[in-house]
DNA sequence: GTCTATAAAGAGATAGAC
DNA sequence: GTCTATCTCTTTATAGAC
C-alpha cells in the first residue's frame, strides 16, 4: 500500500495529489499575493499552475478554501524572525539580526509579504483570529523582552512595541511598495534592499543603543 | 446665464454636477481605498453615493475613468507633506515636522493612503507616469537638500533616499496596517498615532542629530 | 483524477423612457 | 439628469462523461 494506493485516503494523501495541491498553492500564492482576494480568479490560479479549473476545485473546494490554504501555509514562516529574537542574547545585536531577517524576508519572499499586506489593507477579517491570537502573544511576550533590557541599561528607553511595527513597516516596505521604490531609484540602482540594510541598521542602532 | 445655466455646458460645469461629482469621488475613494480598482464594484461606489450606477456612468464613463479621477485628485494632497521641507530651514527640526506632517495624513486621509497602497502593490501601473516624473523628481530635489545638511555637519550621515523612505514607510503604516495595529495593541490602547508620534519622532531625530 | 459543458450569479456598460 | 430594463461578458461552482 503506502504512497501509491489508492483506495480510502483522504485528500492530499498519495504522492500526485500532494504534488498538484504544492503547484496550485504555489499559483495561488502568486495571484493572491498581487491581486488580492477579490480581484483574484480561479481563471489565473488554475492557468499559472497549468491545470484546468474544475481541476482546481477537485483539490480546494472553494475560492475561499484555497485562499485560507495559502494564508495558513505561510503565517508561521511569517512569525519566525520575531520568534528568533533570543532574551539572551546581546540586545543591540538581536535586535540587528532582527531586522537583517526581516529584509531577507522581503527579499526571498515578496509574495508572502503582499498577500498580508492585500489581507490586512481590506480589514483583515480572515486572519484576525492569527492577529489578536498568536501574533498578538508573541508580540506582547517580545516587547517584555525589550522592556527588561531597557529596564538593565542596555537598550535606550523606547516603546518596545511601536520599535516593533517600525521594523515591520521599514522592512516589508521594500517588499509590499517594490514597484514605487523602483520607479522612484530608478532601473541603475542595483538591489534596494542592500541600501535598505547598510541604513536600517544604522538608523536604529544608532537609535537604541544605550548612551 | 452663469452657474445655472443648462445648455451647452460640459459635464461638471453646474452646481449640482458638481456637488455630483464630488459625491461619487468620495464614495469612490471610501470603496477603491478599501478594495482596490479590481475588487471594487460600480454598485458599491453608487450606493455609496446614494446614486444609480447608470447615473454615476453619466458623470464618469467608466470605471476606470473614476479611478484615474481619485487617484489625480488625491495625488497633489499626497506630494505636500515632502513639498514642505524647507531648505532654509534647521535640519533636525524640518524633519521632525515632516514626520509630524506625514502622521497627520495617515489619521486624517487613511482613505487616499490606502488607495496608493493598492495601487502600488498591484504594481502601480496607473500612476507609474507620476512616480517615475513628479515624485521621483521631488524626492531627488529634497535628498539632495538633506545630503547638503549632512555636508555641512548639521545631519549625521545617512542615505537621504533610504531616510524618506523609512518615514515613508512608518508613517504609513499606522493608515494602511491599521487593523493589523489595533488588533496587536488592543481595543482599549487609545490612539496608537500618538504613541507613534513619541515613538518615531524619538528613533528618528537621535538617529539623525549629528555627533 | 481530469476533462467539457453549463448553470447561476455578478458586474460593466448601454438603450431608451421620463 | 435620472431612472428601469437589459445586453454581454466574466467568474464561481457543479454535472457528468471518460
Amino acid at each position: 500500500m503506502g504512497e501509491t494506493g489508492s483506495a480510502a485516503e483522504g485528500r492530499g494523501r498519495t504522492r500526485i495529489q500532494r504534488l498538484n495541491q504544492a503547484r496550485l498553492l504555489d499559483a495561488a500564492l502568486k495571484v493572491f499575493s498581487q491581486e488580492g482576494f477579490r480581484a483574484a480568479t480561479l481563471d489565473q490560479i488554475a492557468a499559472e499552475a497549468g491545470m484546468s479549473k474544475p481541476n482546481l476545485l477537485y483539490y480546494f473546494a472553494s475560492k475561499e478554501e484555497i485562499y485560507r490554504a495559502v494564508l495558513d501555509r505561510t503565517l508561521d514562516l511569517w512569525l519566525e524572525p520575531l520568534r528568533g529574537l533570543d532574551p539572551q542574547g546581546d540586545p543591540v545585536e538581536e535586535i540587528r539580526a532582527y531586522i537583517r531577517r526581516k529584509l531577507e524576508m522581503s527579499r526571498d519572499n515578496p509574495q508572502e509579504s503582499r498577500l498580508y499586506a492585500n489581507e490586512i489593507l481590506r480589514g483583515g477579517a480572515v486572519i484576525m483570529a492569527e492577529m489578536t491570537g498568536p501574533l498578538r502573544a508573541l508580540v506582547m511576550q517580545k516587547a517584555a523582552v525589550i522592556r527588561r533590557w531597557i529596564a538593565a541599561g542596555r537598550l535606550a528607553p523606547h516603546d518596545p512595541v511601536h520599535l516593533i511595527f517600525a521594523i515591520w513597516a521599514t522592512t516589508q516596505h521594500y517588499a509590499d511598495f517594490d514597484a514605487q521604490i523602483r520607479a522612484v531609484l530608478g532601473e541603475d540602482a542595483g538591489d534596494p534592499i542592500e541600501g535598505a540594510e547598510r541604513f536600517l541598521q544604522q538608523l536604529f542602532i544608532e537609535g537604541l543603543r544605550p548612551r
